[in-house]
DNA sequence: GACTTGTTCTAGTCCGCATAGAACAGTTAG
DNA sequence: CTAACTGTTCTATGCGGACTAGAACAAGTC
């Protein structure tokens, strides 16, 4: 099972869904071109909601990793180049330790400046 | 005002609250042992109900960063150090790994912007 | 003793999450 | 062309967390 969900998380579902397959993406698990199982089939399978898993697959969409067409499915987009989609984790991963500590992202991003420099 | 609060973010108030004093820890703006506005106070400053600010109070208590006492009021922990230096490691290592992908400071710094909105 | 401050309890409203069912519209396979 | 498949959109419902509200209580301070 490419996606695991687990129910008794803080974490929605559907969130838990995108960040299944942003992760396959980013490992390599899910190659560039690949298609996605079905809405369906998915929801099915994780004992989810339709509507759960449409919205996770959205939320990939939103951030350009997958493109999803009547028909065809979900598709990942050829140029979601698995390092970057690493890298996009790591950011997020950071971010959020940010946000718990409360730093604004004036400071973040200021931090990163000075670390690139 | 030390804890600032924006009631349009999805993050929940006492999370920004807890947030808000981590971060004045974290950055020297709030000293070990110094005593936190009293929760009716900041709650009544902030346009807030009491048992908000209370659990965000708790919060820092679980984490070991405040003591929390009747009649005394929170008290800043004398050995909660500040956690910003596990955080600009965290930066170093992602700034790192941006620069073997050959990405640009601007587009690291896009990217956390980004990731921060 | 009076006052302050956190603690606990009950109760109510509001909103996001998830579920459910149905109809709809491109896409593909036969 | 037809049928099956797939995402899209719509309405509706139940649940739980977040937040508010008021009150009484207990430990500490002055």
């Amino acid at each position: 099972m490419l996606v695991r969900i687990d129910p008794d998380s803080p974490a929605p579902l559907h969130a838990q869904i995108s960040a299944a397959v942003r992760r396959g993406i980013a490992v390599g698990d899910i190659a560039p071109g690949e298609r996605l199982p079905g809405a369906r089939d998915l929801a099915a399978a994780l004992g989810v909601n339709l509507h759960t898993v449409l919205r996770g697959y959205q939320e990939l969409r939103a951030e350009g990793l997958v493109e999803l067409r009547r028909g065809r499915g979900a598709q990942v987009r050829p140029d979601a180049a698995p390092a970057v989609a690493a890298l996009r984790q790591a950011v997020h991963a950071l971010v959020e330790e940010a946000r718990r500590l409360g730093l604004s992202a004036a400071e973040v991003t200021e931090m990163v400046r000075e670390a690139m420099a």
